[in-house]
Order: structure tokens, then sequence, then C-alpha cells
DNA sequence: GATAGGCCTTCCAGCGACTGGAAGGTCAAG
DNA sequence: CTTGACCTTCCAGTCGCTGGAAGGCCTATC
């Protein structure tokens, strides 16, 4: 199988795939020729990295996820640990998210819209808040 | 006012407000020496950039907005443009994440955690919750 | 056998928004 | 006059790709 070929069926693109291999995440061999060929086994890896950085995951933690993917005597408790510190990290972010939300969109709504120069947006910005 | 003293007003470090030079945000004047110097108008820019960065605007975004911020002559319309659209790509990223917790805390949820190998997070990540 | 065009290869550069560190100049205090 | 805290510039690295150039390979058609 070569490039274009596994990057349509695990849905990654060709030069992200080429990057994969550049760090080390897959190994796929070579024809002759020099052109990358994918085993079915890389091709299992590759869309289980797709699924891992859809998720979120780091290049990283999809490294150390992928050698417990192929670890027959993992554990199950340290790709639970890998997980649910991500799981806090997307909290994290959705949090930080929010209060972005909460702030701007007070803001927004304070704001008339039209088309003069006062504007309780660039007021929030500017610091007036603190002052009123 | 050096350096490091207009970061601990307006919270960002000193490298930053280098930065900001660099790519045109700011221009303070510079001493003899050549060391950078601060003035108030200075100072409030910073404040200005440092709230817009705190909610999430991308640098092109802040550079827009402080223009408007120093248009006397600014339209509220154009400032609620930039801020709305802005609140939408927040929106957007929110949900992205949403989408990912919801996933990942599925996974999580049905992994027992326990020091053996069978684990729905790495099955899901297979792709093996597509097959049943 | 020539040619076209669609694939493949490598390498280099750039994105955003900083951040770290090295090498060296300046300034105020003692 | 030295110390140490500040300042300067410049270069490299972060993360995860992505774009593009220059050139090789493969298949089909004429």
């Amino acid at each position: 199988m070569n490039i274009s070929q596994v990057a349509r069926q695990c849905g990654l693109p060709p030069k992200t795939i080429r990057y994969y291999e550049e760090i080390g995440l897959i190994r796929p061999s070579r024809t002759p020729s020099g052109y990358r060929s994918f085993s079915e086994a890389d091709a299992r890896r590759l869309a289980f990295l797709a699924r891992a950085r859809r998720l979120g995951f780091g290049i990283d933690e999809c490294r150390a996820l992928l050698d417990l993917y192929e670890d027959q005597r993992r554990s199950a408790a340290e790709v639970r640990r890998i997980a649910a510190a991500h799981l806090a990290e997307i909290d994290r972010r959705i949090d930080e998210l929010r209060q972005m939300r909460a702030a701007l969109a007070d803001l927004v709504a304070r704001c008339h819209g039209q088309d003069r120069p006062d504007c309780p947006i660039i007021d929030g910005l500017a610091g007036e808040a603190e002052r009123g």
C-alpha cells in the first residue's frame, strides 16, 4: 500500500504521515525505488493515531498510548491514567474558554453596534470597567 | 518607564513586550543608551493588548482593535463585528472540546482501570467500537 | 520508444505567539 | 572599581503540521 492509499484509509494527509515517520511514530518499509510501503499493521497504527489525535491527545501521549496498544502485557490502569489526565486537561481548556466567552459575551451584549464611536467593548478592553 | 516597570503594570512579560514591538504593535522611544522608554500612552496600549489577548483575540484582531481604540471616528459596529466573530470562534472551539470530552469520558467511564490488559480505551482508539 | 501526467521522494521554510538562552552593554549602589 | 540587576540583540526551539520547490518513478497512450 502506498502513502496516498493509506492516507485515504486512515483519514490523515500524506504530509502528516511522512511527519509521523520522521518523529518515529511509524516505520513503513520501502520499495526498491524508495517509495514507502505500508503494511496492514502500519495502517492500523495510523488509524489508531488518527483517532487519538482527534480526541486531542498530544503526540507524546499518542506515542505512549501506541506503546500500550501493542503491549500485550499492558495495564489498563496506565491507559486510564493517561486518558484521565487528558480529560482533566480538556476540562481545564473548556473552563478557560468559558470564562473568555462570558466576559466577551457581556461586552458584546452591552454594545449597541451602531455607526458611532462610543463602544462598551473598546471601553472594556481599555479598562474603563475597572473605574465604573 | 523601562520595560520591566511597564511589564509589571500591564502583566505581560518583557519578552512579550519586545515581541510586540518587533511585530509593530507598539513603538516605544529609546534612551540615548538604547533602552526602551515607555510613555503612559504605550502603557495604555499594552494594557489594552493584554486584556484583548486574555479574551483570546489573535494578534491580527488585536491590531485591528487597537486601531479602532485610537480612532476617534471609529464605528462601534466594526468593533462589534470583530468581537462577535471572535465569540463565534470561541463557541466553535468549546463545541469541539465538548465533543472530544464526551467521547473520551465515555471511554474512561467504561475502563475498569485495573492491572489487566483488557481496556475499552485502547479498544476504542483501535476502532473496535465500530465493529460492536 | 517518447511523452504526459500523476504519483512519489527529499529538503527547506513558515505558521502563531511566544519563550529560553547566550553574549554583551548599562546603570546605581557601596 | 566592582558587583549585580537590569537592559540590549540575535538565534533557536516550542507544537503539529503544511506549503512549495526540485526532481525521480510509474503507468498509459500514441
